[in-house]
DNA sequence: GTCTATACCCGGATAGAC
DNA sequence: GTCTATCCGGGTATAGAC
């Protein structure tokens, strides 16, 4: 299943964008120059122009890969639990604390849609969707919560000693979908 | 009354935080550079270090100057309508759209908490609080869920033909105080 | 308080040899 | 496909003259 663009790359290309995730991940936007990538592959950096085009193309390829890891979780996390949005929710604040130069890197920014796979985005926010019910309001607004919440987490805006899962559970329950009388099958 | 931490500086540190400001909401971060903020002025990139420490100096003068004004902002607007937070909540939106740059200045890092003057942090605080019915988790979601809904609205994360008002009055209806029978006062 | 000159770092990217 | 050499741009910041 095709589900990340780098693999419309080359082989090469693609170890390019694995040695660029490593260095994002582990030093952070600054650390991430063509020279870094080239050192860590034990080539030089204009080398790296033989397989990818320039480093905006990379970055696009990171972020590709990113929503599709996500898309993925998503999907994962709403078969799983019996709260489709509250697993969706958990997910989310898991994946962005793990990878938190990553999730910037595709958030802190307009969505190079013209240039993702199509269909990537949709798959990623379906889930949310469905799990506040259908009402596409209520998914944009929970989507703001979860992405505040967590980029806030990321930049340590939050006293020491708040409780964060409490304020997640009270947004989770504030967009949750109201449960019907009977079964929700 | 002592707001703004800038007012520390000399007028002629001040004069340049200004300048600074100018550039920063008209040209971006990236055209924020010691060099642009001196040509305002009509000066050379080095005299600035005869009255500012550093850029970092310069940064969080801009930080801190703004912080105030989304206090005052929210006081205003708390005190204005008979539902305060989403007062509040437009407030912000309006405050954060129209100094798009300012505002990710501000909101993309770790507050440089010992840097500013006391109790700022703490007042921009407190209107929220208080307009949440002083449940610190449910001002925090609402926090969150507004910083969110901004930023993403920002980097265009939604697409064109959301709804934004919808999914404001959505968010702020989940995090409002409960109306108590009666009066509220 | 401003200047010139400059040190020192970094970045992306290209040309052309091998 | 990799290399060396290099271009060209940018940035913060300091030294020392005036």
């Amino acid at each position: 299943m095709a589900s990340s663009a780098s693999e419309a790359l080359t082989p090469r290309a693609r170890e390019i964008v694995a040695a660029a995730r490593l260095i994002l991940e582990q030093e952070g936007p600054d650390g991430l120059s063509m020279r870094a990538i080239a050192e860590r592959l034990g080539i030089r950096a204009p080398s790296l122009y033989k397989h990818v085009a320039d480093k905006e193309t990379l970055e696009v390829a990171l972020i590709s890969d990113g929503l599709a890891e996500i898309a993925e979780t998503f999907e994962s996390a709403a078969a799983a639990g019996d709260d489709p949005l509250a697993s969706i929710a958990c997910a989310y604040r898991g994946w962005a604390l793990a990878h938190p130069h990553l999730y910037r890197l595709m958030m802190d920014r307009p969505l190079p849609r013209d240039r993702l796979a199509p269909g990537l985005e949709d798959r990623a926010a379906a889930t949310v969707v469905a799990a506040t019910g259908g009402d596409p309001d209520a998914a944009r607004a929970a989507f703001a919560f979860a992405h505040g919440m967590v980029v806030l987490e990321l930049n340590e805006r939050f006293p020491p000693a708040a409780d964060l899962d409490a304020a997640w559970n009270r947004g989770v329950a504030a967009f949750g979908r109201r449960r019907e009388r009977g079964s929700g099958a």
